[in-house]
Formats: structure tokens, sequence, C-alpha cells
DNA sequence: GATAGAGTTTCCAGTTACTGGAAGGTCAAG
DNA sequence: CTTGACCTTCCAGTAACTGGAAACTCTATC
């Protein structure tokens, strides 16, 4: 099949095809114009990536997890521990979000939010307590 | 003072300062020697970058909450849509990557991760129940 | 057979927000 | 006077694509 079916099949974006060929992570067969020639086994390899990546493995990783498919002798223990490292990436990333959000909330709470000038927000994020005009750039030269 | 300081004081790291500098965030003056010379002014832009960056504002967003401060009649309205819209963003992240967790410790909980090569995290990554090998990559030319 | 449009190719540049490194100028201490 | 820390600019690289240009191929229609 050509790139744009595949693309569609996998849903990836054509262009994401042709650079996961460019760094090496699926190798299509080429037609006599040319053109990418997409079998069964590079579908599913792409379909694997497709997933992957949704699932946040970066492409090293991605490279790590089909060369572990690969392998027919690799320990599901292998694949495992590497899900483990991302289950605790990203549960420190909702982490740090959830206190991001935390601030930010805090700061949309505080503002009054009409057309007064003063704004807490801003003044937390110049670190001022009242609205001083600490920070304005000079427009000197 | 000097950038190295003003990078201590900021909290950010000197190249990130010039790389600011160079994008127009922040215009410190010159000495005679070339150096660059961050008056309280500066710093306190930096340090304002600093908190806005670390709150996940995007460059842009800095930028368009810089010239909110800076605007002496601006409404503290804009600054708190713009502050409930990062709330949204953060929102969503945050849900993206509860679901992913999901996904992820249901893979690993079905994982028996020991010595046996079939791994039901490959397995589902690969989009088949059972372990064939449907994916790997030919290596004829 | 000419032509239009869609699909394909490669290659180069841009994105975001820095980060690293090279080559060289400046400054303060000993 | 030399050493080392600090400063400068500029160029390249990161992650993972994305957009666009120029040129070729294929298919359908007239």
């Amino acid at each position: 099949m050509n790139i744009s079916l595949a693309a569609e099949r996998s849903g990836l974006p054509v262009k994401t095809i042709r650079y996961y060929e460019d760094i090496g992570l699926v190798r299509p067969g080429r037609s006599e114009n040319g053109y990418r020639e997409f079998a069964e086994p590079d579908l599913q390899r792409l379909k694997f990536l497709q997933r992957a990546r949704s699932l946040g493995f970066s492409i090293e990783e991605c490279r790590e997890l089909l060369s572990l498919y690969e392998d027919r002798h690799r320990a599901s223990a292998d694949v495992k521990a590497l899900t483990r490292t991302k289950i605790s990436e990203v549960d420190r990333k909702i982490a740090e979000l959830q206190s991001l959000k935390k601030v930010l909330s805090t700061l949309v709470d505080a503002c009054h939010g009409d057309n007064r000038p003063d704004c807490p927000i801003i003044d937390d994020l110049a670190g001022t307590s009242g609205g001083e005009a600490a920070i304005t750039q000079s427009t000197e030269k």
C-alpha cells in the first residue's frame, strides 16, 4: 500500500511516517516508481509506534520496545520495568501540574477581574505586594 | 550587576538570560567593556519571567503578560482570562496523563514480569491478542 | 494525446525554549 | 605576567515533528 493509505490505517500523518523512516523506525520497500510500498508488517510497526507514542513513550523508548518486541528471547520483565518507569514519570508530571493548578487557581480567585488596573496575578508574578512599577523596561537606547 | 549575579538572583541560567535578551524579553544596558549591566528593573523582569515560566506560561504568553504589566491601563480581566485559559490547559493535561496512567497500570498489572518471553504490554502495543510475530521488520534489502 | 488534480518524492527550513561548546576578550589575584 | 574566572558572540544541536518548494508520477477526463 502507498503511504497515504498506511497513514490512514496507522493513524499517523504522512509526514511522520517519512520521518520515522528517516530515523530508522520503519523500512518500507520501494515500488518501481520510487513510491514507498508498505507491507502488512510495516503497517503493524506503524500502529505499534502510534500506540506507544500516544502512551507517552519517547522515540528512543519506542525503539527499545520494538527491539524488545523483536527479540524472541527477551523477558517480559524488561518491558514491565520500562513501563513502570514510565508510570512514575507520569505520576510526577501529574503532581507537578496539580500544584501548578493550585497556584493558578489561587491567583484567579484573588483577582477581581474587572476594569481596574491592579491585579493580584501580575503582582504575584512581579513578586511585589502592591502594584509598583518595578519592572517596566526603559525605552531609552 | 553582571549576568552571573543576575542569574543567581533571578534563578535563571546565564544562557537563558542571554536568550531572553535575544528574543527581546529583556534589554539590559552595556558597560564600557561590553558586559551586560543589569539594573534593578531588569532583574525584576527576569524574576517575573522565571516565575511565569515555572507556572507554565509560554514565552509568548510571558511577553503578553509583560506587556499587560507595562500597560498602566490594562484591565485585570485580561490577565484573569489568560490565567483561566492556562488553568483549563493544565486541567486537560492532567486528565490526559491520568488516563495514560490508567492504561499503563492495567498493562503492568497484566504482565507477569518474569523470564517468559510473552508479555501483555508488547501484545497490546502490537495490537495483537496473542504474541504472533506480526511486526518484525524484514532484514532483506 | 493534452491536461488537470491528486499523490508522491527529496530537501531545506522552522518550530519551542533552551543548552553546549568553541574562540576569543576582560578582569582580579598572586 | 600568568592563571583562572567571567564575559562576549556565534554556531550547532536537542525532540519530534511540521510546512513548504520543486519536481516527478498516476489517474481521470476531454
